[in-house]
This record gives C-alpha cells, structure tokens and sequence, in this order.
DNA sequence: GAGTGGTCTAGACCACGAC
DNA sequence: TCGTGGTCTAGACCACTCT
C-alpha cells in the first residue's frame, strides 16, 4: 500500500498522471524487470480509482514496452531487450535461416575521450564531458563479418572503463545491466548505405571502398535516456531485411 | 440505419467484428477517404452495443491507421491510401521531410506472358497462366528516382490489360481498388543490396554498376492471397530507413 | 448551445493459466 | 477452483470545435 493519491484535474488526465506514477516506481526498482506488478483490481483500489481508469495507465506502459500483459497470469515488468540483433539486418555466407547465432565479439580498441557536441546532445551531458569509445569487430565461424564502433557515457558506464575488455561477453545489453545496471529497452535503428575506409575494409578482409550497409543505432533505457550510440558496417551484398507494412 | 447485428459470441470479440464490419463498409466505399463516418453514439445505437464497445472497435481502425479521430469535429477516413509507400525507403535530393509526396510515375513497357513457376505459386495460378508485367519510372521534381517492375496475375487484372497505361494513376493501390476491386492489405519488403545494369541504369539517369537498393514486395489482398509483385530499384545513395525494436 | 470525441465510474461476466 | 487480464455495459461529465 502506498501514500499516493491522484487528484482529479490540474492539467492531466488521471490515466496520464497513473502511468507516470507507476512509472516513477518502476524505474524507482519496486519492482525489478521480469517481475510481476500488483493485480489491476489491486491497483485500481489502492489509488482509489476505477478499474478502466488503471487498465488505461497500464496500457499507455505496454504501449512503451515498460510493461507486457499476459493473460491469466498478470503484468510483468519487460525484462531488456538482449536480442536487437544486428544479424536481423544481415544474411552471412550461405548459413542456415537461424539468425539466433551469436557472433563472436573482439575488442580492438577502448577509449576515453571528450564527447562530440551531438553526443553530448543525445546522451544528455555536460560539453566536454567524458565517453568511452569502443571498437569491435564481430565474427561468424571466424570469419569477421560486423565491425562497430560504440560510445558511451561515462558516468553510466564507469564500471565498463576500468574492465578487462578481454573478459567481456559477445553481447553487451545483458552486460550492460549485470554491471552497470542499464537496461536498455528501446533501440533505433537508421539504415543507409556507405563504402569501407582502407582500415575498415582490412578488419572485415573485403577490398578497400567495398560497399557496406550503415547501420547508427541509438539504444534508450528505461526511462527513455539515449545510453548508447552504436555505428555498424557489414557487407552491402549481405544484407538483406524484411519488413512488413499491417 | 443499417442491418448489421453482432452475433455475441463464436469465437472473436465484439469489437473486433465491429472493427471487421467497419471496415468493410469503408472499403465498399460507402464513405470516401477524408469523409466523416457517424458519431460514436450514433454507431453504438445503430449496431446496439455500448459506447465503449464500438469506441474499442473504432481504436482498432485508428491503429491500422483507416480511421483518424478529431476531438470536438469527428471520425473521419484516413485519406491517401497510398499505403505502403517506397518513399519511406528513400530520401532524395535534400528535399523536406514531407515524405508524403508522391512521385509521379509513367510506364515504360506493359506485356503479357506465362507465369514463371514461381510465379504462379505465390499467386496461386495454374502452369503456364497468363500475367501482366508492367516497367514504370518514377519521378520526382521531373528526376527519375525509382524503376519498378509489376508482376500482376491476369485473371483478377484483366481490367487493367486492355486499358490505355498513359491514363494510370500515380498510386496503383488506389487503381487496383477502383477498378479491379482489389483492396491491399498486407505488404512484405524484402531489401537487398545491387547494381544497376546498363538499361536500369539509363533510366534512372545513373551509371551503368552503380550500387542500388533492390526492394523484393509481395502485396496481399483482405483474403490474404499474394495478388501482385513489384521489384524496385533505388540510388543506393539515396536509401534511408529507420526501424525501432520495442 | 449543440454536437463531437475523451475521460471516468461501478459494476458484470468471460477466457486464460496455474494449482 | 481461484486469481489474472479481457470484454462489455449504461450511464455521467469534461474538453474541444463550430455556428
């Protein structure tokens, strides 16, 4: 039972100010991601409002991805997305369909420098303030077939700073939230399309000006934060993606 | 005042009739893209259910982007169901963002011919079945901009075989729901990496082997069966996409 | 002021999932 | 069988738009 009443009119619907409400209190970590929320007729009593009226702020959440539904059993916290995969956007070498595989993940490089003007724009951050650079390239049956480029802001990711890159794992969203407690809940992703650079193009062995797909993705976490900037190049004549449009 | 009753319950909601029967009527055109539809009230009466029955079933359209909702005016139809628009694939020429223009197309080549084997199993035709291929350029501000290739099968598009291409409209969707009665519901991109060959190339005003966005569509029709094919090529340079996870 | 969609209530019953 | 979310009702009042 909690101390929180809605009032009924200042500015905002009484859904609205239930779904930042509960918000707050997620974010806050009552409950943690994965976790089940208290029912929506327990809700609706200890705000003292009506059930359609708490339904309402749920589904504003579920429509952010905060929460998910699931019928009979009750409404959980979104555990972060793991997946994003960049393979979704790929199709290497004649391999079979299951795009689950992990590539393998190297670190070249890791760095601490001053953010851009843009990056301290999208990361929220004092000009001049500090991010960490990565490079990696990503391998299938050590074949290179990815090469990323990573920033992120320091303050979030200090833990990440002082690590052995050697150690860390292929996938870094799941690393992201055991170390550093980020859980990254929505990403971005813009398409285009570009040629590889004599260095780019050594690391992923294609010929230098070798056509590439860009892909510069922006990961938010759960309180809608950009907490990353992710620059991907892959081979132009391996990609391929699907989308549907209803 | 129409006939229509909603049975209450075989196996779907009662918003999603509503929603299904709604669009229907829509459909046949009982009320033209950008007309008003009937108050929520006089719907909920007219079809007997609640207001926040046939409020649900309305939410539905207004997701699927049929139907727009205007506080205080009305309900109206969405206009322009030019649907799924290769210009979300592309952005040309510095151009505004308005990517609601529509570019204007003019066909190049319209023949008959047997189905490919593939062909004729997408579209669900008997070996050897007759299809109307068409090759169109499209334009922007009189530039060249995209070159398609239709594939349509000739028994649901006999009306389009005999009819004079110059007088074609900009947006085929539209045409095929006019004059065939084909109403497209579903769409599936795949995109894909290429080069332009030496025709290809000279319509679009590029050079021969210069690197293009290929987009593979299958269009579906309400009942679901695949009913045209369309394979276009794009200024490699010029493709944008945007996709969100979550 | 009349008509529209938007919010909110306090109930009822249904469908699903786990025990 | 019980608790969950999903559907549905029949009202009420509010906020916006037009005339």
């Amino acid at each position: 039972m909690s101390t929180l009443l809605i009032d009924n009119t200042p500015g905002q619907s009484r859904y609205g100010k239930l779904a930042q409400a509960l918000r707050d209190r997620i974010l806050l970590g009552e409950w943690a991601p994965g976790e089940l929320i208290p029912a929506e007729s327990t809700l609706a009593q200890s705000y003292g409002v009506a059930l359609g009226t708490i339904r309402q702020a749920l589904s504003l959440l579920v429509e952010d991805g905060v929460l998910q539904r699931r019928h009979g059993k009750g409404t959980f916290v979104t555990k972060g997305v793991d997946g994003a995969s960049m393979m979704r956007f790929f199709r290497f070498r004649g391999l079979d369909d299951d795009s689950s595989t992990t590539p393998h993940s190297r670190i070249l490089t890791s760095r601490l420098r001053s953010a851009s003007v843009q990056e301290a724009h999208v990361f929220g951050l004092e000009h001049g303030a500090q991010v960490l650079q990565l490079e990696r390239v990503r391998s299938l049956d050590a074949e290179p077939c990815l090469l990323e480029t990573i920033v992120l802001p320091l303050p979030i990711f200090g833990a990440l700073a002082d690590s052995d890159t050697n150690a860390w794992d292929d996938l870094l969203y799941p690393m992201y939230q055991q170390r550093c407690g980020v859980v990254i809940q929505k990403t971005q992703d813009t398409l285009s399309f570009s040629q590889l650079n004599a260095t780019q193009a050594k690391r992923l062995k294609l010929a230098a000006s070798h056509p590439c797909v860009l892909v510069e993705r922006q990961a938010f976490d759960m309180a809608g934060r950009c907490v990353e900037l992710r620059t991907t190049r892959g081979d132009a004549y391996s990609f391929k993606y699907t989308a549907q449009v209803q």
